[in-house]
RNA sequence: GCUCACGUAGCUCAGCGGAUAGAGCACUUGCCUCCGGAGCAAGGGGUCGCAGGUUCAAGUCCUGCCGUGAGCGCCA
């Protein structure tokens, strides 16, 4: 138990039970004016009587003596009992931090089996920033997650299976396959898609092969089955060069496109007949959950099966549910999907829980997110107006960090500079998409996530650089310092120190809401406190050796947080910058 | 029309029911014989959209209104 408030409001629990007669949360919060503060005090008064500084001083008296880990303890303002801890207590819980692999963070009590559904670009289209942010967003909710200890399973449900395959597979056969595959192979979808849209919308007869491949899509014919394959293969090496260039852990191994899903859609139809919840509506059978209206004010149902007798979306949804739930056994489900998608993921969840597929235990959770938007508030396009190559995005993220690195660091050599580069370019436009609260549209900024102050990932990345370069300089193996026991002689080096004890609390506010700009705020907090720190405490030129190396181990355990918290965001901390 | 989300400094954003609402940018002012100045220290700048309510305590919870965006049956 690294984190420092939960000892001590495990510590004072007693004390609140006593005087409150039962169970009662000390209410242990940040402060202004302490390391921390119980406010447990100020809610107990109305139940227990008198007033709440009396009581916050019958809670005190309760729990006796508590100075091996409190330095101080002071009954404030209307009720509130400010903490210092002791500076021995903060000592000891950082040694043993820092002989922890987990740096202090707790894992789960009970592991769970995790389903997280993300990425889910489209089979023959460009990825867009959608695309992008719900990747790095679920990447870094796939290693949260699994850090805690659960088991996590990827899902990236491409969209491969659709009415759209008619209309490309004739496009392909035009121009060739041969030359059909040189387009899509060198990453120009968006082209070869529209082209096809537009012979679509212009030819009759188009159209009308167009749709006889549908059918023969749906319907198994080998050769079409054959085409359509090209098309899956073409675009998941496109995906992987995309997943490659942002390093996150999607492979594969992980692809469940919508086609996986198929031979599942009868079933869905027959068990939700069966359980009586299926009515045809316009020739449509369909569900009606409970709680939802259309425009009207009528019931709103969920297409299952269309009036033409295909699928829609909902069925595969529903599929992917009894798959994850039967087949897999997992108790949780996480969908990373865009937040107009709120309504639909809703009806998904109420539906199969009507037809008893998920029990009340079992988690089904839409992690939302809001639009990336350009500087006119509008949604992000190229100038003009052209959605965004996410290859050419990521290509000038790290354009713009070679520059930068060249600018600053122009002794490093062009090998280096261009591996670093890579990291930071990559490492800002992740950064920039999981720093705010993932609910709310964020506006793209070039000149922002680049930025070297802020709260960015290149300042973050530079303050782990900095320690680096002090080991580095000092030819100490860090390794060396960390079985020390720090002594926290300045003010700064106690406030980076109760920092990097909050750690373990800061990863699972992030995991508890689903929340990688949790851990981001954290980690920017951390790294300003260093800054702070080593401006004004000298480290290779600490009074004596004892100094030095208790900030040494400062340095170490601060730069072991920098790059565990951003490898749980997915963004790599180079030792040189 | 109904539903959902959002509205905090000039801009971009944090803020867990708790004390005087915080960063960064921009603006003003210090600090380069100093371990990486890609930095640090400090200053000015706010009726937390508006109005009610709950509470000992509301930027935070509830209701209504205003504004912005999105969704609302055979696209995914």
């Amino acid at each position: 138990m690294a984190d420092p408030f939960l000892t001590v409001a495990s510590r004072l629990a007693p004390a609140f039970a006593a005087v409150a007669g039962g169970p009662a949360d000390a209410v242990v919060r940040p402060s202004d004016r302490a390391d921390a503060q119980a406010n447990g005090a100020l809610g107990l008064a109305k139940t227990v009587g008198g007033s709440p500084r009396d009581v916050a001083q019958k809670v005190l008296d309760a729990a006796g003596d508590l100075s091996d880990i409190l330095a101080s303890t002071e009954i404030a303002g209307p009720g509130f009992i400010n903490l210092v801890f002791a500076d021995p207590f903060i000592e000891t819980e950082l040694a043993r931090m820092s002989v922890d692999p987990r740096l202090g963070v707790r894992a789960a009590a009970q592991p769970r089996s995790v389903v997280v559904d993300y990425s889910a670009p489209n089979v023959a289209k460009e990825m867009h920033v959608g695309h992008l942010r719900s990747t790095v967003i679920g990447d870094s909710v796939v290693r949260l997650v699994q850090f805690a200890g659960h088991t996590v399973l990827r899902e990236n449900h491409i969209g491969d299976w659709g009415t759209q395959f008619g209309m490309l597979i004739e496009h392909l056969l035009d121009v060739g396959e041969d030359r059909a595959a040189g387009e899509l192979g060198v990453g120009d979808l968006d082209g070869f898609y529209k082209e096809a849209r537009r012979k679509f919308d212009a030819s009759e007869e188009f159209k009308t092969r167009s749709r006889e491949r549908v059918v023969a899509l749906q319907g198994g014919d080998a050769e079409t089955l054959r085409l359509w394959r090209i098309f899956v293969s073409l675009s998941t090496v496109y995906f992987n060069e995309i997943y490659r260039r942002l390093g996150v852990l999607l492979t594969d191994d992980d692809l469940m496109g919508e086609s996986a899903y198929n031979d599942m859609l009868d079933g869905v139809v027959e068990r939700l007949r069966s359980a009586g919840l299926l009515q045809t509506d316009d020739g449509a059978d369909v569900v009606f959950p409970a709680g939802f209206t259309n425009r009207d004010n009528e019931p709103l149902p969920m297409i299952v099966r269309k009036g033409d007798g295909g699928y829609g979306y909902a069925a595969t949804d529903l599929a992917t549910v009894i798959d994850r739930v039967e087949r897999r056994g997992v108790t949780s489900m996480l969908y990373v999907v865009g937040a107009p998608q709120a309504q639909h993921l809703q009806m998904v969840d109420a539906v199969a829980r009507m037809a008893g597929w998920i029990d009340a235990d079992v988690e089904f959770h839409h992690i939302a997110f809001g639009s990336v938007l350009g500087s006119d508030r509008k949604m992000l396009k190229s100038r003009s107006g052209e959605s965004i190559k996410l290859i050419a995005l990521l290509d000038e993220a790290v354009e713009r960090a070679a520059a930068a690195i060249a600018e600053k660091n122009p002794g490093m050599p062009e090998e280096e500079r261009a591996r670093v580069a890579g990291m930071v370019g990559i490492g800002a436009v992740k950064y920039a998409d999981l720093s705010g609260d993932r609910i709310k549209d964020y506006i793209f900024d070039w000149d922002r996530m680049l930025s070297f102050d802020g709260n960015t990932a290149p300042y973050l990345q530079y303050a782990h650089a900095r320690i680096c370069s002090i080991f580095r300089r000092a030819g100490i193996d860090r390794s060396d310092v960390r079985t020390a026991v720090p002594h926290l002689g300045d003010p700064r080096e106690r406030t980076l120190a109760v920092r990097l004890l909050r750690f373990d609390a800061a990863v699972w506010e992030a995991l508890d809401g689903y929340s990688p700009h949790k851990l981001c705020t954290y980690l920017y907090d951390l790294a300003s406190d260093f800054t702070s720190f080593y401006e004004h405490c000298p480290v290779l030129k600490a009074e004596d050796d004892a100094v030095r190396t208790s900030r040494l181990f400062l340095c170490d355990t601060t730069a072991r947080v920098l790059a565990q918290g951003l490898e749980l965001l997915g963004i790599e901390a180079p030792e040189q910058m």
